[in-house]
RNA sequence: CGGGGUGUAGCGCAGCCUGGUUAGCGCGCGUGCCUUGGGAGCACGAGGCCGCCGGUUCAAAUCCGGCCACCCCGACCA
C-alpha cells in the first residue's frame, strides 16, 4: 500500500478527549475515530489490525475443532424472556421495538441465540460434541463507556459456545478452548496470564480471565512468585495463617473511651497503635438477614467469598438502622463482643491475633485486649478478604503472592446447564434417555485486544505492535531529496517485499524526512527499511527495529532475508 | 444514575468574569518560492449557525433560563 492513498489522518497533537494511552495513540495515529459516545470507526490502520487479529482468533479456533457461523444482531424478546435474562439483564441490553410493536433488542452475547439453534437441530448424542462460535459486533449500553476501544458500547468480539453430553466432555471442551487461548495470544506477540477467576455459583476453576498485562490495566493480577498460580482480585485465595505466633495476653479485655474516634484510621492513631491489631466489625444485610464479619484492620473484606459463602445474592453493607439494632450501638463502633443476635463470620487472620482492638457497641467506647479466642464467638472462620501483596501463596509453600496489573482480553466459562435447562436444550443418549447438554462460552474481546496490544507496547515516540497484529510489518521510507537512484531504490524494495509475502507500507508522499520519521514511529510498523542517500551510496539501505531502535545496514539485494529473520526474531519480551 | 468538568475553524486552545466595530492564536489544509536524515522557512489564501432553543438588552461568543452532546471519578464487563 502507498501511504500517499491511503486514509491515514495522523494528529500530532493529543485530542482532549482521550485519557488512556491506546486511545489516544489509536486517534494520532489515524486507527479509529469517535462517531458517538463508546462508538468508533475503524479507518483503514485500524482494520487491518482488527482483521489479523480476527483471522488469529479463527486459525485457531477452527484448530481447535470449533465451527464458526455468524448470528444475528437483532435478537426477538421472546428468547431472553426464556431465559429470564430479560428482566435480568437491565439497562445494558438495547431494547427498542420493531414497526409491528415486537419487542427486540440488539444482542449483547449470544447464549440465547445459540441455545435456541443447537436446541432445534442438535437432537441426538452423535450430533456433539460441538462448538459454535461466531466473530462479531457486540452492543452492550453500558453505563459509562470509556477508554476508546477498551470500554467502548460497540465492540467486536469472538465468542464461542460449547455443547457436550456430560460433565467430563465439557471439561475437555473448556480445556481445548484454554488452550486454543494461549495459542491466540502467543501468535499475537502479546505478555498475558491465565488467571483464576470466581465462577459463582458453578464453583471450581472453571472460569479463567486471560489478562494482557500492562502496568495501565484495569484489573488487578494476583500472582504467585513461585509456582504459576494466578487470580483475579475476587477469586485470589488467601490460606489461612499458621497458627497463633502470639501469645495470648492473660488480662481481662477492658473499655477505653475514644471520642469520635471510628474509623481504622482515627483509632488507630489514638490508641497509638497500628492498624493490624485492629479488627473491623462489619455489619451487611442480605436476603437472609444480617451477618457480622470480622477481618483485620489492614484488610479489606472481599465480598464475593462471603456471598459465595453465604450462598446468597444480595449483600449490601447494613445502614445505621439496622446496626443499632443488631449490636445495640451506633454505627461506627461494631464490636464482637456481646453480639447475639446475629452470625458473626471472621477472617483467618483474625483468629490468631492475641490481643485485638474492637468497637465497644457504644458511642466512643472501643474494647482494648481483647482476644478472639476468649472473648468473643465466631461461627465460622474462613477466607473472607482480598489478598494483599506479600501474602503467602495458596498453591506452593514458598510463595508469596504479589500484585500486578492487566486487561481481561479473554473470558473462558463452563456454563453447565444452566441454559440448556431453562430453554429446554436436550438430546438422546445412546440408552434413548433425554439429557441437558453440558455448555461452555468462550469469549474474546477482538477490538479490545487491539487496544490492549497497544496499552502494553509503546513508547514515547508512538505504538510498538507486535508483527502479527501490526496494520503492516514493514515501512519502506524513501528520505531526502528526490533523486532517480533513491526513489528507484525504495520501490524495488517495496515491490519485492510485496512479492514475498510481507505486508509493506511504502511512505511515497512528498513530506521532509522528520514527518515521515515521526509518523513511522507513531504508527508502531515494527520494520522500517528507510532508503537514503547516505547508505546508498554504499549500495545499501537501512533497516531498523522499532521496538530496540536499532539498526543495521542491509545491501539493496539482501533485504527479503533480513526482513524475513527480522520478522523471525521478534519476541515479546 | 450520583459527583466534577467541557462545548468557539479539521485538531489543540485564547476571548466570556467587566456585553460594543472585521472573533483571535498554534497546528493542519490550498497555492507559490525555498528546503530535504527526526514534525523547516517565507508569502498569499480558504475555512466559524461561538453546541441548540428561548430570554434580557439599542447591542450577546460574552449576562439569565432550559435542553443537548462529550469527557473525567464511583456500581458492570470482552
Amino acid at each position: 500500500m502507498r501511504m500517499s492513498r491511503l486514509l491515514v489522518p495522523t494528529l500530532k497533537e493529543d485530542p482532549a478527549d482521550a485519557e488512556v494511552v491506546s486511545h489516544r495513540l489509536m486517534l494520532r495515529a489515524g486507527m479509529i475515530r469517535k462517531l458517538t459516545s463508546g462508538v468508533y470507526s475503524f479507518l483503514p490502520l485500524g482494520c487491518r489490525s482488527l482483521r489479523k487479529v480476527e483471522q488469529i482468533v479463527r486459525e485457531e479456533m477452527d484448530a481447535a475443532g470449533a465451527q464458526e457461523v455468524f448470528l444475528p444482531i437483532v435478537q426477538p424478546s421472546e428468547l431472553w424472556l426464556e431465559s429470564g435474562r430479560w428482566e435480568v439483564y437491565g439497562k445494558e441490553l438495547l431494547r427498542f421495538k420493531d414497526r409491528h410493536g415486537r419487542e427486540c433488542c440488539l444482542g449483547p452475547t449470544h447464549e440465547e441465540v445459540i441455545t435456541d439453534l443447537v436446541r432445534r437441530d442438535v437432537r441426538s448424542y452423535r450430533d456433539l460434541p460441538i462448538n459454535l462460535y461466531q466473530i462479531q459486533t457486540k452492543f452492550r449500553d453500558e453505563i459509562r463507556p470509556r477508554f476508546g476501544l477498551m470500554r467502548g458500547r460497540e465492540f467486536m468480539m469472538k465468542d464461542a459456545y460449547s455443547f457436550d453430553m456430560n460433565e467430563a466432555g465439557a471439561e475437555e471442551a473448556y480445556r481445548k478452548m484454554w488452550d486454543a487461548y494461549s495459542r491466540i495470544f502467543a501468535r499475537c506477540g502479546l505478555r498475558f496470564r491465565a488467571v483464576e477467576a470466581d465462577s459463582g455459583p458453578i464453583g471450581g476453576s472453571f472460569s479463567h480471565e486471560f489478562m494482557v498485562l500492562a502496568d495501565t490495566g484495569e484489573d488487578t493480577i494476583v500472582s504467585c512468585d513461585v509456582c504459576d498460580y494466578a487470580a483475579n482480585m475476587e477469586k485470589a485465595e488467601v490460606p489461612p495463617p499458621a497458627e497463633s505466633a502470639k501469645a495470648e495476653k492473660p488480662c481481662q479485655f477492658r473499655e477505653v473511651h475514644t471520642p469520635g474516634a471510628s474509623t481504622i484510621e482515627q483509632v488507630s492513631a489514638f490508641l497509638g497503635v497500628s492498624h493490624r491489631d485492629l479488627i473491623k466489625t462489619l455489619i451487611l444485610r442480605t436476603e437472609n438477614g444480617p451477618v457480622a464479619v470480622l477481618v483485620r484492620g489492614d484488610h479489606e473484606l472481599n465480598e464475593v467469598k462471603l456471598k459465595n459463602y453465604l450462598k446468597c445474592t444480595d449483600l449490601e453493607m447494613a445502614d445505621a438502622r439496622t446496626i443499632e439494632e443488631v449490636t445495640g450501638g451506633p454505627l461506627g463502633f461494631s464490636g464482637p463482643i456481646g453480639l447475639k443476635k446475629v452470625t458473626v463470620l471472621a477472617d483467618h487472620a483474625v483468629k490468631s491475633m492475641g490481643s485485638a482492638v474492637v468497637g465497644g457497641n457504644k458511642k466512643d467506647v472501643h474494647i482494648v485486649d481483647a482476644d478472639p479466642r476468649r472473648d468473643f464467638c465466631v461461627h465460622h472462620y474462613g477466607d473472607f478478604r482480598f489478598a494483599q501483596d506479600g501474602d503467602p501463596c495458596p498453591r506452593c509453600p514458598q510463595g508469596k503472592l504479589g500484585l500486578s496489573r492487566g486487561i481481561e482480553v479473554g473470558h473462558v466459562f463452563k456454563l453447565g446447564v444452566k441454559y440448556s435447562k431453562v430453554m429446554n436444550c436436550t438430546f438422546l443418549d445412546a440408552d434413548g434417555k433425554e439429557q441437558y447438554a453440558v455448555m461452555g462460552c468462550y469469549g474474546i474481546g477482538v477490538s479490545r485486544t487491539v487496544a490492549a496490544a497497544i496499552e502494553q507496547n509503546h513508547d514515547d515516540d508512538g505504538i510498538i505492535f507486535p508483527p502479527a497484529i501490526a496494520p503492516f510489518s514493514v515501512l519502506v521510507t524513501p528520505v531526502g531529496a528526490k533523486t532517480p537512484e533513491i526513489e528507484t531504490a525504495a520501490e524495488t524494495m517495496y515491490q519485492k517485499l510485496w512479492e514475498n509475502g510481507i505486508d509493506t507500507l511504502i511512505d511515497d508522499r512528498d513530506e521532509r524526512p522528520g514527518v515521515k520519521f515521526k509518523d513511522g514511529d507513531l504508527l508502531g510498523i515494527p520494520f522500517r527499511v528507510t532508503v537514503g542517500k547516505k547508505a546508498m551510496s554504499e549500495g545499501k539501505v537501512e533497516l531498523r527495529n522499532r521496538k530496540t531502535k536499532q539498526t543495521e545496514l542491509v545491501d539493496l539485494d539482501g533485504i527479503i532475508g533480513a526482513v524475513k529473520k527480522a520478522l523471525d526474531e521478534w519476541t515479546p519480551e
